[in-house]
DNA sequence: TTTAATCTACCAAACGTTTGGTAAAAAAAT
DNA sequence: ATTTTTTTACCAAACGTTTGGTAGATTAAA
């Protein structure tokens, strides 16, 4: 029988789905390999431990999100606001229409005091988010010290309302922090 | 050995403490018993399941809220401002002195696909939360619907604070959104 | 002496992981 | 071009451990 190979994008992305839903403790190895189409033992022929494989799901997105979100904040091809608007648009598409949330926050909370690896990554992407939030404000004429602060609470916004449109089922937490925050950057006084 | 039996409240506080530095699912009998200072074996002489436990715990939390917390809203005796300092300062006491950040928000996420029950108590929770913020908001003279928008935006940004603060270990995100809560609060027009 | 609380010992099920083996595909040798 | 060898992909079964939970003996209090 010719068998098709799963590649590694492939398993990441089954895997990151399984995850999504049912968090990391809770998911089995045989949720994953069943999401990869394959028995309980049979996974092991691409992973080498269920830690190992979170590990990596945690790296390619947080890989994806520095090459194809946070680093249009630097593209001097776009205005200032092109720029918000990019990155406004691909959290929402990423919120809403995966099945998961905010995957970072998801893990991060549940293995706080248990993995520190995974939170070592965790930590890492929202610095990186903090950096290009504050790059954009400091490209509104503010000071770096505002524009950190501002970058902080912005994110602490964004990430309270995913975090109550999971548990409250209602998409509109995020959709009204997307829209006030595209307005009050675009009334932030800019330097010319 | 004298053995003294153990009240309900003690063993709730002792379960709670356990579930919020492990969450649901990495927290063991085992690890319960312990904290009450038993053998797995003799906690089941207090509860039935773990899943009971951990609802009777959500519900103590809540009750306590309800009644210690949110009740100060509606206390004619102090000024609107008087009460928001109340709020924000049990706010405050139980996110920064307890070992845990925002419990419901940890166990609601980990368990919202496969502890329906979990959730629905959480969700009561987030809702009792809302009403008396709405109500402080339109006490200072906002109408109804800009109460209720208002009143959750500030529920979102605390929780985001409280979340940044456990996942960056650093108590700043929320201090400055509390007293950035307490200020904007003051300026809102009052109505005499 | 009765009753309540705790310990010890245990169970069945589930867990993550390893193993022994098989069949097909790819590579190497003839 | 054919045969032999090696590699790849997978399965079924089992491993040792841990899980939530139970039953009976033991201890302590009333």
């Amino acid at each position: 029988m010719a068998k098709p190979k799963l590649d590694r994008k492939t398993i990441l992305r089954n895997s990151l789905s399984v995850f999504k839903e049912k968090g990391y403790n809770a998911t089995t190895m045989n949720d994953l390999a069943t999401a990869n189409g394959l028995l309980k033992g049979s996974i092991y022929h691409y992973i080498s431990s269920k830690e190992e494989l979170m590990i990596e799901v945690l790296d390619a997105l947080k890989e994806h999100y520095s090459n194809k979100v946070f680093s249009k904040v630097y593209d001097s091809k776009l205005s200032v606001e092109e720029r918000l608007d990019e990155l406004v648009s691909r959290a929402e598409e990423i919120y809403t229409f995966e099945e998961g949330g905010d995957f970072f926050v998801n893990i991060g909370l549940e293995t706080l005091n248990t993995n520190p690896k995974f939170t070592e990554i965790i930590q890492s992407f929202f610095n990186e988010w903090f950096k290009a939030m504050a790059f954009l404000y400091e490209q509104k004429g503010l000071d770096v010290d505002t524009a950190k602060i501002l970058a902080e609470t912005t994110v602490a916004e964004i990430e309270g309302a995913v975090m109550l449109m999971r548990l409250l089922k209602d998409p509109n937490y995020l959709k009204r922090t997307l829209q006030n925050l595209k307005d009050t950057f675009r009334q932030t006084e800019h330097e010319y």
